[in-house]
This record gives structure tokens, sequence and C-alpha cells, in this order.
DNA sequence: AAGACGAAAGTGGTTGA
DNA sequence: TCAACAACTTTCGTCTT
């Protein structure tokens, strides 16, 4: 680490090298060129809202705390094509300026395309982490997110919700059943805002995002419940019932899951609560009614006990 | 007393002119 | 941009177990 960084300036032989942690470089504060970029930061994470964040915050993947890289010190190169004495320059000059120019641009904008990027990284890893997501979603939504930047979407919404709305994305095309309400929480978003953004990369993207059924819902729902065998039966009979005659379309999945869960529950005779699976998946006790009373009414329940 | 039921008013988001 | 609209929630009084 330390032993492997400079401590005298190669080009000067000056001792007063800058070790400047903001900007990842030493600087030798004799001649003032740069002799390494790049640098390691050992430290830990500056940033930490939470009680619990200090303490699991360490230095592990993309730094999040370069918000304002440069502190207002960049580099430009002025627009005129003149000298110090504001006379014109030879048209060589002119080319050379002109390419400096483009390349400095193009820089600049690269670099600050990592570092949105580095910074939604590490805001969905945590979201992920808090929710147990697995790696492989996470790297989708990575990709997803570098596409994003690339196209120019994210510029001017906020990353946090971009980084949320990116793996909500990434876990409904792995097959990974979350709600939007679970990540906006672990996100600590409202969740219209991460709705919002989905949205606005789904359209912008135009990609295709599978929709979630009922029965992808009931799954949790049941092993939340701790109910299994026969009542699981019932319920994904129900459901898909239930979608033939099409009383799931235009309704909120998760209600029509719930329904179907406590319809299970009545028959099996292993009852739940309304209000426990309402709690559950999220909806009310009213919403579960409205769903259980359509389905009562449309299907005609064969009991086998 | 807890749970289920349902009416009525309120909420936030979508849609279509 | 605005109003109509559908789905869902909140609230609350009543009925059932």
């Amino acid at each position: 680490m330390s032993s492997l960084e400079p401590n005298r300036c190669p080009y000067c032989g000056s001792q007063r090298l800058l070790r400047d942690l903001e900007q990842a470089e030493i600087v030798c504060t004799e001649c003032g060129r740069v002799i390494e970029t790049d640098l390691m930061d050992m430290g830990p994470e500056w940033r930490a809202f939470e009680a619990d964040e200090r303490t699991d915050r360490v230095r592990v993947g993309a730094p999040i705390t370069y918000t304002i890289h440069d502190k207002g010190l960049t580099t430009t190169i002025s627009y005129l094509d003149k000298d110090l004495a504001s006379a014109n320059i030879t048209p060589d000059k002119r080319a050379q300026l002109h390419r400096m120019r483009k390349w400095h641009r193009r820089i600049r904008i690269y670099d600050a395309r990592e570092r949105n990027l580095a910074h939604a990284l590490s805001e969905m890893t945590r979201i992920a982490d808090k929710l147990g997501i697995p790696k492989n979603v996470i790297e989708t939504a990575a990709r997803i997110y570098r596409k994003a930047v690339m196209q120019g979407l994210v510029r001017g919404r906020s990353i946090q919700s971009m980084a949320a709305a990116t793996l909500y994305i990434a876990c409904r095309t792995c097959g990974h059943v979350r709600t939007l309400d679970e990540i906006a929480d672990a996100a600590s978003l409202e969740k219209k805002e991460v709705g919002r953004s989905f949205r606005f990369l789904v359209n912008e993207m135009k990609m295709y995002v599978p929709p979630l059924t009922p029965k992808h819902y009931v799954a949790r729902l049941l092993s939340r419940l701790r109910m299994r065998g026969e009542a699981e039966d019932i319920a994904y009979k129900t459901l898909t019932i239930a979608s033939e005659l099409r009383l799931t379309s235009g309704r909120g999945p998760m209600g029509v899951a719930a329904a179907a869960v406590y319809v299970a529950s009545v028959l099996t005779g292993e009852r739940k609560t309304q209000r426990e699976i309402a709690e559950l998946a999220r909806v009310t006790e009213v919403t579960i009614r409205n769903r259980y009373k359509s389905l009562v009414k449309n299907i005609m329940f064969e009991v086998h006990l």
C-alpha cells in the first residue's frame, strides 16, 4: 500500500508531495505534476446516515462520496482562438486547440458517467443486501443502469430512484418476486417516485418487463403464513380458474393473491384472519373482501377435503 | 370480544379530450 | 392541462361466531 506509493517526485525530485484523496491522486507541489492516479482509498466510507450504517460502511465496493468530484476546479479551455496577446493564432494551433477541447470535454463526460454509475451501483447493492436479493439480479440491474446512463436517461433524475427502479426491473425480468413497495422501502424512497422512474425507464428503453401475476405472490404469502400442501393447491387452482374467468385483469395482483390465500385458509380449515393476510400482502381487509366476494360469486367451489 | 361484513367518502394515479 | 374514472384505502357501524 503506502510502500508502493512514491515519496519523491520522479520528475523534479522534490519530496513535497500532496496526497489528494478526493481526487485519488498524488501531486508534486513543486512542479505540479500528477505522479500517481487512481489511488485506492483504504479509509472507511464517510457518508453514513444511520447508526448501523456507520458500523457496516466499510471500504468495499464503489465510493459514494464523490458527489462533487472536482470541487469546481475543472480546467476549461477558452473558445477564443487567440493567444495571450489576443493575436490570432496559426491554423495549425487552431486545429490542435480544437482537438484538445474535444477530448477534454469527452473525458469529463466519461468520468462523470463512471462516477454516476459507481454511486448507483453502491446504492443498488445496499438495497439488495437489505432485501437479500441475489447477485445475478444485481448484475442485471447494473447492466440495465449502464445502458440507461449511456442513453442519457439518468440526467436530471435522482440516482437513488433510478437505482431502485433499475433494481426493480431486474427483479421482474429475473423472475425474482419483489414488490415495488419493498424496494422503495429499502431505498427509503416514496413508492410513487420509484414507480415513476420505473415506468419512465421501461418506456424510454422499450423494454419488455413481464407482468407479475397473483400466482407470483401466492408462494410468498403462503410461506409467511406457514401454509403448504393442500392450501397451496387450492390457492393455485383458485387463481387458475379466476384468471380464466378474467376476474384478475385490471385488479391489483396482490389483492387477488391475498383473496386466494384467504379462500384456501377457509377451505382447509387452517383459518387465517383477513387482517393477518392483509398485513402481509400490504393491502386492506376491504380489498381482500372485495376480491374474495367476486371469487366466491363466480367460482363454484367443489370442496374435496 | 374478535372477526367478518359492507356502505360511503376519500386518495392518488391513469387516461383521454 | 383538466376532468372523469377505476382501483384501492379509510373509517365506521352492524352482524356473526
